[in-house]
This record gives C-alpha cells, structure tokens and sequence, in this order.
DNA sequence: CGTAACTTTGACGCCCCTCAAGTTGGGTGG
DNA sequence: CCACCCAACTTGAGGGGCGTCAAAGTTACG
C-alpha cells in the first residue's frame, strides 16, 4: 500500500505480542474478525485434511497479509503459525471495510492484493517436474527476501524439509535430492537451512517460469 | 448476491451482445475495465504459456463472474470464450466499486466471491491422482448444474477433453482413460459429450475431496 | 464421400513415490 | 561436559502411475 496511507491504517491496527515457534496468529474453523500484517520473522499457512494432515499453502514474508481467506464463509479457512521468533500487526477487518469505503485507494488496495492471490504464479508451478518446483521456490524466496533489502544469495530456509516438499506437492525425499544434485552442479550451495544461489541465471533458466 | 440487491445491480450493469462458439468477452493483456457475468451458456478461461499454448483455468456457468483477475494489474490475467452459444451481463468496475463503496453489503459480497476463488477447492484436486481428479470435475460440474436447477445425473459436457485434461494437468489420454474405466465400472455413462452419472455416492466416494 | 479434428486404446519408459537404512545435529539429563 | 535420544535429513532400491508415441476409430462438415 502507498505511504501516504500508512497513518490511517495505523489507526485502525493493533500491534500483537511478540510470537514463537509454533505460536499462531488464528487457526482453522476460527470466527473471523481480523487479517494480520506480517511485521519480523516469517509465518506459514496451512489447513488440515481430513487424516489430520497438514497441507502448506504458503510461508509469509514481512509485508505480507494472511488471514484474507476467512472473508469466504466469516471463519479461518487456514491455520497460521510461527516459524521462529515473529511479530505481526492485527487489522480488526470490520474497521478495514469501513475505512476501505472511505479511502477508495484503500479499496482498490484491498482488492488488487486478493486479485494477486487468485492469480498467484504457485499454480502455475505445480504443474512443472519436481526440480523445477525446488528452484521456483528458491527463486521466489530470494526475490521476496530481496524486495525486503534481504541478500538475494544468501539467505536462511526457516521451515523444514517436508514443508517445502508439502508446500510444492512432492516428498521431502524428492526436495533432498533436488538440492543435492543442485549442489553438485554448483547452481546452489546448501549447509543445514543455511542457504546459497551460486548462479540466479541458471537456475532461472531452469524455473523457466 | 442476494435477490434484494438485484435491482441496484441491474442499474450498473449493460447487457452484451449473444456471443457464439469462440467468442471472446475479453482476451489476456486488455485493458481492465468491467467484469462480466454469465447469463447463459458456458464461457472458458484460461492463458497462454509462452509457447502460445493455452492454460485453462476454469469453466464458468451462468451467474458467475468472470473478469476479477484483471484487478491486480489493470490488465486482464486470463481469456474469456464461449464454448457454444452464450450470453453474458458487463459490468463496468468504477461502477461497480463506487457501489460498493455506498452499499456495505455489495463490498462484502464482492470481496467473499473473490476471498472463495482463493480457497478454491480446485488447488486442492491438482494434488490427487488422475482418476480422482476427473471424478471431482464430473461432481463439480454436476453440482454447479444442479444449483442452477438442471439436472445433476444427466448433461452435457459443452467442453473438449483435451479442455478437461488441461484444466486438471493431465493429458487426454489420461482423461479419456478415466471415463472409459468409470463406464465400465457402471459409475458413469459417456456417450460422446451426454453424460450419466449412475452411482453419485460412489463417486464421491472415489474422489473424497 | 472425403478430409480433418477429436477421441479412444495400446505399448513402453521415465519420473517420482514408497519403503528402508544410514547420517547428522540439537536438546536433555546425568 | 559428555552420552544419549530423537527428529530431521540424506541416500539408495524398487515399483507404479501417467506421459509419450503410435495407430485405429469416430464424428462433423464441406
């Protein structure tokens, strides 16, 4: 949202508490009354099957809005925890409407952020081979990271193995195997969740998205 | 929306012109300017790839909206054609929005339409296996037809399969597989593009979505 | 009736899932 | 401080589902 605005919103957001691991912001089935603006750390969204199971929709940079799904039925369609330490700044969404219908560029906000969400390229990766999926997540987390003055090569992965296999749709065994033959073509350099993009271009190339 | 608000709609919205097989409402990269809904017929969307082959992304029955992707960019995101004869109802969006702005009931309705594409069902079926995948396609069709007050064990299908299984990501092949085993389970009946669905239990059975 | 587009069916191969075993690292308690 | 434990990660072997390729069947339309 534009700068300019940034004072009426602060006067209709309350600053949550800081948050931990595993701590989360709502969870599923939960009345909606609110959406949250991520201020430090990262969040992960996700909903449960019907075995209990979780299916990752999204990790969650600082900037970014979750909760917007619980408009649909007046409940949270998804769960949103803490992945580490984080903070995140609660919109009471009653109050955004009304001050959406006052400030039309708020509106147009609102709306062109949900637009962005249907349009969301990670449909478009699910139906690439497993390393392509590996390498558009990679490429996707270095470019928000680096829209946030993060480095862009170099970086840390807070969520585990079987969340970024869960968010892309293939088995962590097949996430491990990506990043190691990504290693020994020296494309990336992976320690732990320690992370290095030794050739964007390249692997770009290889996203083809 | 609801029936009461009909008439505040009708005062924004302009009725088209009746369309015919391949005739686009609007087309991928257009200035955004209104949204459409159906009236009659069924109207396809989809995008192009970079190879200039179609992405479908969705098929679209009388009294929904098509169009609201274009709100992220002022740019339609996706194409918008008529599979056979079709009529549908413009709206133009800076009508649209400065209604809802007047009408909080109007705003609601427009960001929960755009709130349920989010949590559209879909993305979850593009993660099973191909045979569930077009059992889902059949019940959802089917369902979104009965809603409409047509019958929900017998229609027709006004799509190609080739239009199926790209909107599913699988191949033709694959789609056209999955009927004839369902046929020769009993499940279905295909007969060209008329289609029985014998055993709905069953077959929701079989998706479990 | 002929042609082109669509659909169906079959054979084959590859990618990725499953299952399994081994390795690493962080946390805990003695 | 060290030993232990458990969760997370890595790596390998094997199998199945679905894509690819090919060809025959069917329908629409001139």
């Amino acid at each position: 949202m534009q700068p300019e605005k940034l004072h009426e919103i602060d006067t209709i957001a309350r600053f949550g508490a800081v948050l931990h691991e595993d701590d989360h912001l709502y969870r599923e089935g939960d009345p909606f009354s609110a959406v949250y603006a991520v201020r430090s750390g990262v969040f992960k969204t996700y909903t449960l099957n019907g075995d209990g199971l979780q299916r990752v929709l999204g990790f969650h940079l600082p900037g970014e809005l979750v909760g917007l799904d619980g408009i649909a039925s007046n409940r949270y369609f998804s769960c949103a925890v803490a992945l580490g330490t984080a903070t995140a700044c609660r919109f009471s969404f009653d109050a955004l409407l009304d001050s959406a219908r006052r400030f039309p560029d708020l509106q147009k906000s609102l709306l062109r952020l949900m637009s962005q969400e249907i349009n969301a390229s990670r449909r478009a990766v699910l139906e690439r081979p497993a390393k392509e999926r590996v390498v558009w997540f990679l490429l996707d987390f270095s470019r928000r990271l680096h829209e946030r003055g993060q480095s862009a090569t170099h970086f840390f992965l807070p969520m585990m193995r079987s969340d970024i296999a869960n968010y892309l749709n293939i088995t962590s065994e097949t996430v491990s195997r990506a990043f190691s033959r990504l290693q020994t073509e020296g494309l990336i350099g992976i320690k732990q969740k320690e992370l290095w993009l030794n050739d964007i271009p390249a692997l770009i190339h290889l996203s083809s998205i």
